[in-house]
DNA sequence: AAAGCGAAGATAGTATTACTATCATATAAG
DNA sequence: CTTATATGATAGTAATACTATCTTCGCTTT
């Protein structure tokens, strides 16, 4: 059997529906690729056309320009890991094993999933690292919220945050450590493999260890303690 | 009497020394009004001569591109930091008081220091908040670590995690806690001001909370405690 | 089968960006 | 007084980030 994963886009995203044709889809498959390879600073709609065998102007007709291209790459990575998260979830019963679970999913490398052809998720997941936060780091991000265009981002704080609450229903700042879960799974990777020296995980480069440090952080800051210092 | 402090930067930073002539002092001052203004996205070399008086060659001839003068007024911000921090804790013996001060001066508004007349020091800070990231969020990261570009950054984050050490001896990760604190004061900051729905510090926009959040996610993770939940 | 429609291809064109190069002038140092 | 150095003025180029137009292909609708 054969099973078919389609992730419901904001509309606002694009120009016309990439999902609904071909071209759309070698779209979002060599846009991946391509700001993956290049970066994003340095990835063109020409080079994308050149890489398809379209034209500049095909790719125009889908996406304004490369930056809404990468908000929607980003938006719809963040409804698959939310939607991963509801699945990996939904049968734990323990809000601490649940948010270990979580936090496994936001720090770990993840490969393809075959069930959506168009999009490769291991290396999608790379991108996010390195280029995910310049989707919001703009002048318009008002703007650009305004279009609920971080809506799925949004929808997975505010689901880890729920299960932050679960974990201790007292705790203060659940929205706040659930972004800065989200944000640190990614930089504390980006930093292992990229600038070492602003981590403790030296040269092995293993993510587990980003796990255990984020357990560390999350469990200490939620479990309700005796101080004897 | 008339204090002068100066900063002594990378000579790779820079084609010519923007400290040593009028015109260097006018690229750093008018280009970080201008980023502030327009954007990193936005800010062109030609904008920054139109409005300084001078000529796109002018600006040239001291920076190689604008992200050269971006990494350049970041570095130059970390290590103004890293010198704040040693202003502020050298007369603090208890190390939990010193890491107070630390998150205290990283997450809180700066106000412009006299002693650099050509550096505007909180516009600086909001700069960084929405820029900083983007100086080694790229694909030369390495290539750029290599010419010690992000040194300031990472003095900084030793300098933290060494405090942190002196907290609690025997706490894993004080270099991956230090990044996390320095890269979350100044997100928690941005996502407060441009998406509070992803912090708990509302429409107040009232930095001390973000404080707040700080010492309590990093002091539960210090302190030696007992566990009862 | 004919007419009409939309998606995509082909081509061209423009303003801006991101530089590089050259030459002249002012000025400060030896 | 000479000379090196910084700046100014001007020009030019390749690439980027689009926009516009026209054609063709394939698919509905009648």
């Amino acid at each position: 059997m054969e099973v078919q994963l389609q992730i419901k886009m904001n509309e606002k995203l694009f120009l016309r529906n990439p999902e609904q044709s071909e071209l759309g889809k070698k779209i979002i498959l060599h846009g991946i690729q391509l700001i993956h390879k290049n970066g994003l600073e340095a990835f063109t709609f020409k080079k994308l056309a050149e890489d398809i065998g379209t034209t500049e102007a095909g790719i125009y007709r889908y996406f304004e320009n490369k930056h809404r291209l990468l908000i929607y790459i980003s938006a719809w990575y963040w409804s698959w890991l939310e939607y991963r998260v509801a699945v990996h979830t939904n049968n734990i019963k323990d809000p601490v094993q649940k948010l270990k679970k979580v936090i496994k999913l936001l720090a770990t490398a993840v490969e393809d999933d075959n069930r959506t052809s168009y999009v490769d998720e291991s290396i999608l997941h790379q991108i996010i690292i390195t280029e995910g936060s310049k989707t919001y780091l703009t002048k318009k991000v008002s703007e650009d919220n305004k279009d609920h265009l971080f809506q799925p981002y949004k929808n997975l704080c505010a689901k880890i945050g729920s299960i932050i609450l679960e974990c201790n229903p007292k705790y203060k700042y659940p929205k706040s450590l659930s972004s800065t879960i989200i944000e640190m799974a990614h930089f504390q990777n980006f930093f292992m493999n990229n600038l070492p020296s602003l981590t403790d995980f030296g040269h092995n480069k293993d993510e587990r260890k980003i796990v255990s440090f984020l357990e560390d952080l999350v469990f200490s800051s939620l479990k309700k303690r005796i101080v004897i210092d």
